[in-house]
RNA sequence: UGCCCGAUGGUGUAACGGUAGCACAGCAGACUCUGAAUCUGCUUGUCUAGGUUCAAAUCCUAGUCGGGCAACCA
């Protein structure tokens, strides 16, 4: 289910419209500037599953070169073969199309530039600025010094050139230990910015890439490859988190090397962050490994596979991260905003049905028990194109538990002893009367005397049904946030994993009216009064229908009877 | 503490030297065959102190607070 291709924003007309990388990409078209091309790139490393912190990433990479006539690169940022797999690249591939996004045939892998990369890092070595070090990772700390103080150089940091290059060639060629040597960069030991005190761009690691197999054992540093990568891709906007900014002295340098007729430039934006969840990828893989959740595409997580399991369509997940705009400044988003995309949405498009979640048998005495009627039904108010259905009603209804009240409380508008009400579609009931469990007190029948719509009685509430003969008994998850508090990760070494919500799925069953029976996986139906929901991709069959709940209804009588 | 970055209602943002606006959330009301949606109204904000200027959220300086960096991770 994509609802539209990419999203429409405002074209490049005053330079100074927008957020500021729009302003920036704008003004560089304007001025003619990389010849007024626009080629961006989204370069998650494949070691997990993408997240709407990425989906953000991901509509600004592909949004500012959809909407400066420019191109997007999708690639796989796989310089560290410990992590990642084919799985993750995968995922990634069907998230972003899933997203709306269309990278054409601008799919690239860091690991096919491996050879091109070893031949820079050749040619560095060649001008004296790079050079084979001997010191271990412990020494190495020691040596690169603290902010307040300047580094020490390495006592490699003066090899002969003929003799950084004999080993560097023979670290490719396997003979000495991971970590034994590594090639860094001859910068400035003395930098205020760590990232210049002679950066490793290399190291030596025996591991077996899920691309290239064992081709290398020596794997390039994201400082060295990544902006190499932007300068062969021919990259002009590389966008990027907060978290880089430190890191542009060094990308710049890099670029410098092999690109200074026309660089590419980085630029970094605040990273999304959403209350009620995490956003690390190890965290979340932490919650899929120690089974907290039920995978990845469990419907409580913020992975794009999850909000898709979910219900949450695409469009409204672009939508959403227009709102949360771009800016520098570290916020967090409440994840209010993210559900009101969603529920706009999902009111103009999704087909009304009913459904009872907390069932309570209403008989409507003056039906007659056997007699099958059926009533039209909207299925959707707000777009009349959708037309109506037929739903069949009869003597026995289930209506909701929470549509009775045996004594009402204030405002309480729905069903209670002597008041009438209307029934989605279907006429009106004036409660006659009802049974009671004596030992437990619970209700357990409800009775009414049905009047057809002309009736036009008037009343202060509708309640939905469905009709006992016909329902479907259906499996129905309810979900809550995954958290407890806004910040799960706020305490720096506390267990986020203590706020997890216990009740953050409720798993009930349910009714729901037969035509449900023909909801394909994925299909996003309103549940009359009660929310969206929407058939699950994995576990819904024809003959035992799964819903999830994608998000509730807004619901003001909630707030009103919580106090009392 | 060294360097870098940032700060506008409860939240997310806009305003680019000239009336602080929008959305979410909240509250109140209208309407309603969904206590939904829709509509109306309301509450709440420029971190502080100086300076520049006829005029500062915007420019400058200092401070305060917050974030980032100190993996042979990305």
């Amino acid at each position: 289910m994509n609802n539209s291709a990419a999203p429409t924003s405002a074209p490049a007309e005053a330079a100074s419209a927008g957020h500021f990388i729009r302003q920036i990409v704008a003004e560089d078209v304007r001025t003619g500037k990389h010849g007024g091309r626009v080629v961006t790139r989204f370069p998650p490393e494949p070691n997990g599953y993408l997240h709407i912190g990425h989906a953000k990433a991901i509509c600004l990479d592909f949004g500012m070169a959809a909407e400066f006539g420019g191109r997007c690169h999708l690639r796989m940022d796989d310089t560290n073969p410990t992590k990642e797999s084919m799985e993750y690249v995968d995922a990634i591939r069907t998230d972003v199309r899933w997203l709306g996004f269309d990278w054409g045939e601008h799919f690239y892998y860091s690991a096919d530039y491996f050879e091109r990369m070893y031949e820079v890092a050749l040619d560095l070595i060649r001008q004296g600025k790079a050079y084979i070090c001997a010191l271990s990772s412990e020494e190495f700390k020691v040596y690169r010094g603290v902010p307040t103080q300047p580094g020490l150089e390495s006592p490699s940091r003066h090899r002969p050139v003929e003799e950084n290059l004999d080993l560097f060639r023979r670290m490719r060629a396997g003979e000495f230990a991971d970590g034994a040597l590594c090639l860094r960069a001859k910068i400035d030991m003395a930098s205020p910015n760590l990232h210049l005190r002679d950066p490793v761009l290399y190291r030596i690691m025996r591991v077996s890439h899920y691309r290239t197999g064992d081709a290398w054992c020596l794997y390039p540093m994201y400082d060295f490859a990544h902006p190499l990568e932007d300068a062969f891709e021919g990259i002009t906007h590389s966008l990027c988190t907060l978290e880089f900014e430190v890191h542009r002295p060094l990308y710049d340098w890099v670029v410098a090397q092999v690109s200074p007729a026309d660089p590419p430039h980085q630029y970094e934006f605040a990273r999304l962050n959403l209350t009620y969840t995490v956003m690390s990828k190890r965290k979340l893989l932490q919650l899929v490994q120690e089974k907290l959740v039920s995978g990845w595409d469990d419907p409580r997580m913020p992975t794009l596979c999850g909000m898709r399991r979910r219900g949450y369509p695409p469009v409204a997940i672009r939508a959403f991260c227009e709102t949360v705009g771009v800016t520098k400044y570290g916020s967090l988003t409440d994840m209010a905003l993210l559900e009101h995309a969603v529920r706009e949405v999902l009111n103009r498009t999704a087909p009304r049905r009913m459904a009872v979640l907390k069932p309570l048998k209403l008989v409507l005495e003056n039906i007659s028990a056997g007699e099958t009627r059926t009533v039209a039904a909207v299925n959707n108010p707000e777009d009349e194109s959708l037309g109506t259905r037929q739903v069949p009603f009869g003597r026995e209804l289930f209506i909701e538990q929470d549509d009775f009240l045996e004594v009402a409380q204030k405002k309480f508008f729905r069903l209670t002893p002597g008041q009438t009400v209307r029934l989605r579609a279907a006429g009106f009931v004036t409660c006659t009367g009802f049974t009671k469990d004596p030992a437990s007190g619970a209700i357990t029948e409800v009775r009414g005397e049905w009047f057809p719509a002309e009736a036009e009685l008037k009343v202060k509430a509708t309640i939905h049904w469905v009709s006992a003969a016909h329902a479907l008994a259906v499996e129905v998850r309810l979900y809550d946030r995954l958290f407890r508090v806004e910040e799960p990760d706020a305490d720096k070494d506390a267990d986020y994993k203590a706020h997890l919500n216990p009740d953050s799925l409720r798993v009930v069953k349910g009714y729901v009216e037969p035509a449900l029976a023909a909801a394909a996986p994925g299909d996003a139906f309103q549940f009359e009064r009660l929310g969206y929901f929407c058939a699950d991709s994995r576990d819904s069959r024809p003959e035992a229908l799964v819903f999830n709940q994608t998000v509730s209804l807004r619901d003001a009588w909630a707030k009103l009877s919580k106090p009392g």
